[in-house]
DNA sequence: AGCTTTGCCTAACAAATGTTAGCCGGAACA
DNA sequence: TGTTCCGGCTAACATTTGTTAGGCAAAGCT
């Protein structure tokens, strides 16, 4: 049994909606049944549990992300590539599944253990990536000498912060979105100011 | 009897703790009751519901930011300094009280009508603050044509960003991170980059 | 046709939840 | 000294929670 029944593919999209909504705790096991027109205790043939769905959402775009910045740090060699593509992709990830993306933000930390350590680790995996492309900049004496923690984090609250008001069908497209960020920070990172 | 009783801020102060730790809805009135060596039941002498509680933290930030922020758009007048002095309360105030900035940011969702409507109003309201610092900047000629709203929601995402690593007891304190903040907003709203 | 698997069902459970009712000792106040 | 009231207690409540056991019909495979 693969991963993509189609009907394991309708519960985690319901579950992601209401997560989104309701918060993964406060959303209930019923609720997600109800609006498959299922009985609650179907879901446990496509699910072993309630967490298993939060699971498969957190560690999905997880590794999308992570996937991604790999990439970048792989391909590009200058700082400016390096920020550019890795704000395009970030961006892009988290807007092509919005629902997806703010319950991966949000709601990781009801994740229990050991896959909880094991969410936190990734995500340093991340942060590490992200401190990668800022010691080019400061390397090519584009950026800053700022503390390398505090760059990651700030740029990536920037990033994730888009989820916050992103509306697929506002006027703002994802590209433009992206631009505007990565011309944000790389202003605010750069030398000289 | 006033806001303050001794037991009550007691009881809101493990609450945030609390909430920060776990969540609002993940936390329990009989933990908060635990953790002040109280039966749970004994709560509601000081309180009406474990909503109330999260109800007081939520509004009580939102009421400290909002002075501010007015404070910052009657005194200065050039988008140099408001945009500075927001930025340097808006740190100081989180990180003054942090476990109830997490609560306040991240769980004030969980609060339930007609509470809920009156806070998204309250915080609209700082954002339209925030999007007048901006305005003067693009009067001044200072910034660019930014779109205002999202100029307002990527500056509130990037310094509430803080409150995710933030530690009291760290090397960079409070003024450090607002300075830091404050040049890499304005350096990424800034004119002719 | 017989067998297996899949996907759902009904029924039920044990545990945990927020909250209320009613009591009671001691401090504060008259 | 008598009375009020504050802040805690015990006991119990109705719901809601995630989850399991066991069955059953239809589809798919041999």
């Amino acid at each position: 049994m693969l991963a993509g029944t189609d009907r394991k593919r309708e519960i985690l999209s319901v579950s992601q909606r209401l997560f989104k909504e309701k918060g993964y705790s406060t959303t209930t096991v019923r609720e997600i049944a109800r609006e498959l027109n299922i009985e609650p205790a179907s879901l446990y043939s496509h699910v072993h549990s309630k967490e298993d769905i939060l699971d498969q959402i957190c560690f999905g775009m997880a590794e999308k992300l992570l996937l991604a910045i790999d990439e970048v740090n792989d391909i590009y060699f200058d700082a400016e590539g390096k920020l550019r593509m890795m704000v395009d992709n970030h961006v892009g990830i988290l807007t092509d599944d919005l629902n997806a993306a703010i319950v991966f933000i949000k709601e990781w930390r009801h994740l229990s253990e050991p896959r909880l350590s094991e969410f936190v680790r990734l995500r340093k995996r991340y942060e590490q990536g992200l401190r990668e492309i800022i010691q080019t900049g400061i390397d090519e004496h584009k950026f800053n000498e700022i503390d390398k923690k505090f760059g990651a984090l700030t740029i990536l609250s920037t990033v994730n912060g888009i989820i916050d008001w992103y509306k697929p069908e506002g006027n703002l497209k994802p590209k433009e979105i992206a631009d505007s960020l990565y011309t944000f920070i790389w202003s605010g990172l750069r030398l000289d100011n």
